[in-house]
RNA sequence: GGCGGGAUAGCCAAGUGGUAAGGCACGGCUCUGCAAAAGCUGCAUCGUCGGUUCGAUUCCGACUCUCGCCUCCA
């Protein structure tokens, strides 16, 4: 079976075939963050959806490049650098370093490129530039330039490629602040914005005069610098259909006279506790936080992977606290399955691993990708204890193998099997010594000491084993 | 108002025109001195009302509730 997605464009899901005549490259681009603050666990769920895609396009065999822009200059941006009386650069590499530290601690793969809008100026002015020099973007009496939506559908463009608009009703909303005001149309979106006295000395000198880059631009330059003038595949959030990829297929397509993009993929939203997130309700919740409330970047990894990424998820701490009493259900039968293969190499179960892929393929369908997991854990478990000691270290390397290759997917990993502290060793001593001497009171006290230190102890065939919670 | 999702067990969440994966929680059992985030195992008729069909949770219609987008937004 194919790898198919649900493509925006074409609403439907429809099987992925890269541009690359050779059928191996694939060029994707993920809408990165406004470094302007923490990335919350929405955000989050966002990037781990598109470094899913990533992972299982590389599973399937095709070389990918993966391009995420960090956009580091913008309204909020500019406000908090002037509120907080630092420089542009210093504010928003502060959190540009937050974000690629959560990233990796989410187990993501690091994008191959990760482009700064403010990097990206002369592409941006040239961009602009293209569009002028087409008749769709024009410099209006404030100073900006703006992309016209009515040139660009006169030369038989379409605007709306994403979803169904009517621009007729549309009006002008209220909470457009004082940002926009001398363009033609409403529907007109800014590509270059004049400097204003509160963008202090945030603005760049440009042919329009000086300023700064609108907000869908960006992604435009940078995109098309990285992956070309057409690329397979570009990702974000759902609420990004309209106005900013929309915006940014009319700026590309405007420019180029080329289709954009082939493949649009849409993550849907989440909520927390039921409810939209929002920090008056205190569900608001970054990855920091839950670090904090002791959870792991592998365990909000998890959570964040149970569900299918088109579907509304309700993250709930109730749901985390069940994910890693999940994962620990995993990595027991793996260091177990570690330990009987004693360090030898075998192939993967390529049956297994066909039914995981069938899964996987089906756009994306990792709650049956899920179900099939737990079925070969159960099963891994049932037949662990009869194989025959001369199979065992190749009956068990071959299932290693085998999750070695599911968890290039997955990225949870396996939990670090955490060396107890001399203090703890010393306990789990003295308990022993306790139960040989038949004090099973004693030896049970000691054992709830261990639990209340955040370790568990359990008697086993082949002695006692120390487990960190 | 326009457009688009969703409604499956206590919670989370797949799926199918022929009597419903998986996870957490809970119960039972096994191992154990007792336990265990050890192992096995049990646990739902799919929002309401109509229709199509031999048969619908799955298709169609209506309704109810709910969520999102409509230029800050993952």
């Amino acid at each position: 079976m194919a790898l198919k997605l649900f493509n925006t464009l074409t609403r439907s899901v429809q099987e992925f075939v890269p541009l690359d005549p050779q059928k191996k490259k694939v060029g994707m681009y993920c809408c990165g963050p406004t470094v302007y603050d923490f990335a919350h666990i929405g955000n989050w769920r966002t990037f781990v959806f598109a470094d899913l895609v990533r992972r299982t396009l590389e599973f399937s065999g095709y070389d990918v490049t993966h391009v995420m822009n960090i956009t580091d200059v913008e309204d909020k941006i500019i406000k908090r650098v002037r509120e907080q009386k630092t420089t542009l650069r210093e504010f928003t590499g502060k959190f540009e370093a937050a974000f690629l530290d959560d990233l990796k601690a989410l187990g993501c793969r690091e994008p191959h490129v990760k482009p700064r809008a403010t990097e990206h100026i002369a592409e941006i002015i040239a961009l602009i530039e293209k569009l002028v020099a087409r008749g769709v973007a024009y410099k209006a009496a404030d100073g900006s330039v703006y992309f016209s939506i009515e040139k660009y559908r006169g030369c038989g463009c379409c605007y709306g490629q994403l979803l169904k608009l009517n621009l007729d009703e549309m009006r002008a909303g209220e909470r457009v602040a004082s940002d926009e005001y001398e363009k033609e149309s409403v529907a007109d979106f800014a590509l270059w914005k004049a400097r204003v006295p509160d963008d202090g000395d945030v603005f760049w000198p440009s042919p329009f005069g000086e300023g700064r880059p609108g907000w869908h631009i960006e992604c435009s330059a940078m995109s098309i610098k990285a992956l070309g003038e057409t690329f397979d595949l570009h990702l974000g959030g759902e609420d990004l259909k309209f106005p900013h990829h929309e915006d940014e297929i009319a700026q590309s397509e405007g420019a180029t006279g080329k289709p954009f993009v082939k493949f649009w993929l849409h993550g849907a939203h989440l909520l927390v506790e039921g409810k939209k997130m929002s920090k008056s309700l205190g569900n608001f919740f970054t990855l920091r936080d839950l670090l904090a409330k002791g959870f792991t970047g592998r365990e909000v990894r998890y959570l964040l992977l149970t569900s299918h990424y088109r579907e509304t998820f309700n993250f709930t701490l109730d749901g985390l606290h069940g994910a890693k009493t999940a994962l620990a259900r995993i990595d027991e039968c793996i260091s177990k399955l570690r330990d009987m293969a004693a360090g030898k190499i075998e192939q993967a179960d390529d049956v297994y691993l066909g039914q995981f892929r069938d899964s996987l393929e089906d756009d994306l369908n990792i709650s049956a990708v899920w179900g099939k997991i737990y079925e070969w854990i159960r099963q891994t478990n049932k037949e662990m204890d009869s194989v025959p000691p001369v199979m065992r270290s190749f009956w068990a390397a071959r299932r290693l193998a085998t999750w070695d290759k599911i968890d290039s997917v997955l990225g949870v990993g396996v939990k670090a099997e955490a060396e107890a502290p001399a203090e703890i060793s010393a306990l789990a001593a003295a308990r022993a010594e306790a139960k040989k001497a038949k004090d099973f009171k004693r030896a049970d006290a000691i054992r709830d000491e261990l639990k209340a230190k955040g370790w568990v102890i359990e008697d086993t065939p082949k002695g006692i084993k120390l487990k960190k919670i």
